[in-house]
DNA sequence: GGGGCGCGGTCACCGGTGTGTCATATTCGC
DNA sequence: GCGAATATGACACACCGGTGACCGCGCCCC
């Protein structure tokens, strides 16, 4: 796994450290900033992801920030998510238009957080071209959506290659029928179970032609798990 | 559906009550208890998948509570939803710092507390990336699911893999044939204290030919042990 | 506007696997 | 050598996952 880097910017040092904690559970490096000045030389620094970013702050408002890393290159497809108290909601509409990608409201759940932190990560990633998983000879280009084994391109529907693309992300690692359904369907989306069994069996007959097809394995009892070796 | 267990921590009978009516309709086994005594005990006995902890509790708050379990081996990935009063969203903030996987403000509808808990179950297990147990030449990776004794790969059945898993977390001691039983098949579940020797048996036949058999020794009288040495 | 097409979700059926139980063989301790 | 405890093989059954088919919906192209 990559482990994508969050920087999360807020004067309260509980925000940071509830927000780091449960973020390096889920798997992501997490860096922290008290105010601007830090902000600017972490981002500097690390280059972070995904910036986590309040709305109040000392000196300098969120907003102002964020307009300005706008303005700036390296700033301008940097995913921001906003942080604000609950009453502040009316200001977020000003967050979003200087471009904050999406909003959380204090006090959030570390759910809602990751549920919104992979939202905005998946579109960013999906916007940007060149981003290439490459595992046991299989490419999944983000980019242009498209799939390739060797020279071969492989024909997936939508949410074929969305399940590939999480499983390519995370190899190697079991993971239930309501964990895929949570993960590549959405949280709030209630299907049946069965339903993955279906998808993966689609995907399987995809990449059956390209004899990729044991990639994608069967943990009876458990669910499923992606992977190069047997 | 398995019937997960939840166990309910609160000292208001009228909100243990109330959570549990709601919660068996759903199918959950629920347990109760009005204090951090009460809840030692009962999860001590019936290892719950979930539990629901109010913040405000007599003698030990909530708060310490969530953080004496996360210091303890089982207690580490256990779920845990806090149950707070409107008014103490501020505190959740050091709640959740503290690894409590979501929260819900007194006073809740049946319908949004089964919906969080079902998102807090179902995100369970994702969590922490690259779990793995290893003992004499045994791998055991709680991620992808698999054994391994050296480069090759040793195929077990599910329950031997719980067994193995249980065995190699707790190895160099004795455990009785119930002990067993209630560890590894759940507190919940009567089968034949015989049942274990056949499974003991299956196990020793998967790593026969790894020769890694002899790690699973018999106690005469008492039970079955796990060790690297005879 | 209608017909066709692609996609997603559900269902029913089936075959295989895993599980628990029993009967019988074997081993161990005394 | 005896009795008790454990190992082992066999078996029936439940359950899980694979699979093909179907249906409904939205979209695009005539």
């Amino acid at each position: 796994m990559t482990g994508k880097t969050v920087l999360v910017i807020d004067d309260e040092q509980a925000v940071r450290q509830m927000v780091a904690f449960n973020l390096e559970r889920e798997g992501y490096q997490v860096r922290q900033a008290a105010d601007t000045i830090a902000a600017r030389s972490q981002i500097a620094d690390v280059r972070p992801d995904l910036l986590l970013l309040d709305w109040m702050l000392p000196g300098m408002s969120g907003l102002e920030f964020a307009r300005a890393l706008r303005r700036e290159s390296y700033g301008q497809d940097l995913p921001i998510i906003m942080l604000t108290a609950r009453g502040e909601e009316e200001d977020m509409v000003r967050g979003l238009s200087v471009g904050a990608d999406d909003y959380v409201t204090k006090p959030f759940s570390p759910r809602e957080l990751i549920a919104r932190i992979e939202a905005v990560l998946r579109r960013a990633g999906t916007s940007a071209p060149g981003d290439v998983l490459e595992l046991g000879g299989l490419r999944l280009d983000l980019g242009s959506h498209r799939v390739s084994a060797g020279e071969q391109t492989v024909e997936v529907g939508p949410t074929e290659f969305r399940l590939l693309h999480f499983f390519m992300a995370h190899p190697d690692r079991v993971y239930s029928r309501s964990q895929l359904l949570d993960r590549v369907w959405g949280p709030s989306v209630y299907v049946e179970e069965r339903t993955v069994d279906v998808h993966i069996r689609r995907l399987r007959k995809a990449l059956e032609r390209h004899e990729a097809a044991q990639m994608v394995q069967t943990v009876r009892g458990s669910g499923y798990r992606f992977s190069a070796r047997p």
